[in-house]
DNA sequence: GCAGACCGGAACGATCCGTTCCAGTGCTAA
DNA sequence: TTAGCACTGGAACGGATCGTTCCGGTCTGC
């Protein structure tokens, strides 16, 4: 167990690098504007513990939101090995919301400046996503109306719901990615309105 | 015009009352928690100006909420008049979206502490809406696990959705509502999952 | 023409939060 | 054994934010 590798004060710091990234991830989780004295009490350490390792908030933050965007693409990946272009874009959704992904990258997003190599990732993911869609298609059990865009709406419906337990919580988030889902099978009537646009839900990228 | 009703001092007071209403609706329904100097700002008056109608910050969110949740119950007695009990739930559901009701209601409670005569209004509410869906049952046309419940949780997903436009945000409301909805038809495969709890996502009404 | 209702906005005080700083602790290496 | 140092916890600091108060000015109704 790598918890016991080093002994001593560098075992210390070992273990604070990943209890630190843990306690980081749910505090801002919870609150994306949670004062950085949160995840230090929460992590049981102090806060020069965090200091050393990030040289300020911002680069906390958007080391976490970067880490959810390349889990968000791993997952991506993983489902364009499945073979029924279906289940591949369900489950992907699935996994996602269950990761809470969401609130990790666009929720985080906006409170810092994004590194272009963020930028990069982030139009990768939007091509995977993509693709996933297309597959889906083809299959003929997604709704014609349905587009790439949808896929962002409707994570942060999923992203809204939150209770006071986390595991409670992802519950009801599937309960009602379940409904979302059933509403984006082929068969009911078109959707109302023109769908969103590329970038339309974007505006917290910006450099705020 | 009623703008016009009263010139002078007098005549100004008045307008006042409403611009500033208005505008205190608009800022917080973008941002709960912002200062009410911005209200002030958007309502081209003083600070003064809302001082001297609501005592604090806290009564006139309390005011803001409270005539949320009467539009919410003035709604679901609107829809208790429709026959068709599917259309009534709909019906009622695509309006309170309109309307952003849950982005008042919800969203603005434990900002202050609830009067009591609140505590009634919800729980009337609540009854109002568990009539509603109890209707919608018995048309056959609801999804035989769908509870009183996921009402509250399906308005929560609506009121996620937002983008800079109040317009724009008002027909990506719809297309995701229209999603849900055709979720909460029956026919699907089970929901996954024990349903929301009665309260469950009352947190928020807490004191705080 | 005057008393007072009403206004705008500066000033105040409290709170919050990111960051810095420093004294203490216990490995590690000689 | 001990000197040095990497690392730590948490107090202290400075800036920003925001609710509230206060005051000088304006306009109205009598």
């Amino acid at each position: 167990m790598p918890e016991t590798a080093l002994p001593g004060r560098r075992g210390q710091a070992a273990r604070n690098n990943l209890v630190i990234l843990d306690a980081a991830r749910h505090v801002f989780l919870g609150d994306p504007k949670a004062p950085i004295a949160h995840v230090a009490e929460r992590a049981g350490v102090g806060i020069s513990a965090l200091y050393r390792r990030y040289p300020s908030k911002e680069a906390l933050l958007c080391r976490l939101c970067h880490d959810g965007l390349r889990t968000y693409i791993d997952e991506a990946e993983a489902a364009a090995e499945e073979p029924d272009g279906w289940a591949a874009l369900t489950g992907f959704l699935s996994r996602v919301v269950d990761a809470d992904v969401h609130s990790l990258t666009v929720h985080l997003a906006g409170t810092f400046t994004p590194t272009t190599e963020m930028g990069q990732d982030a139009r990768r993911a939007g091509e995977l996503t993509a693709r996933l869609v297309e597959r889906a298609r083809e299959t003929g059990r997604l709704r014609h109306d349905a587009v790439t865009e949808d896929i962002g709406m409707i994570l942060e419906c999923c992203a809204a719901i939150r209770v006071d337990d986390p595991e409670r919580t992802a519950q009801l988030r599937r309960r009602y990615l379940a409904l979302l889902v059933e509403g984006l099978s082929a068969g009911g009537p078109d959707l109302p309105g023109p769908p969103p646009r590329p970038g339309e839900m974007n505006g917290r990228w910006r450099p705020s």
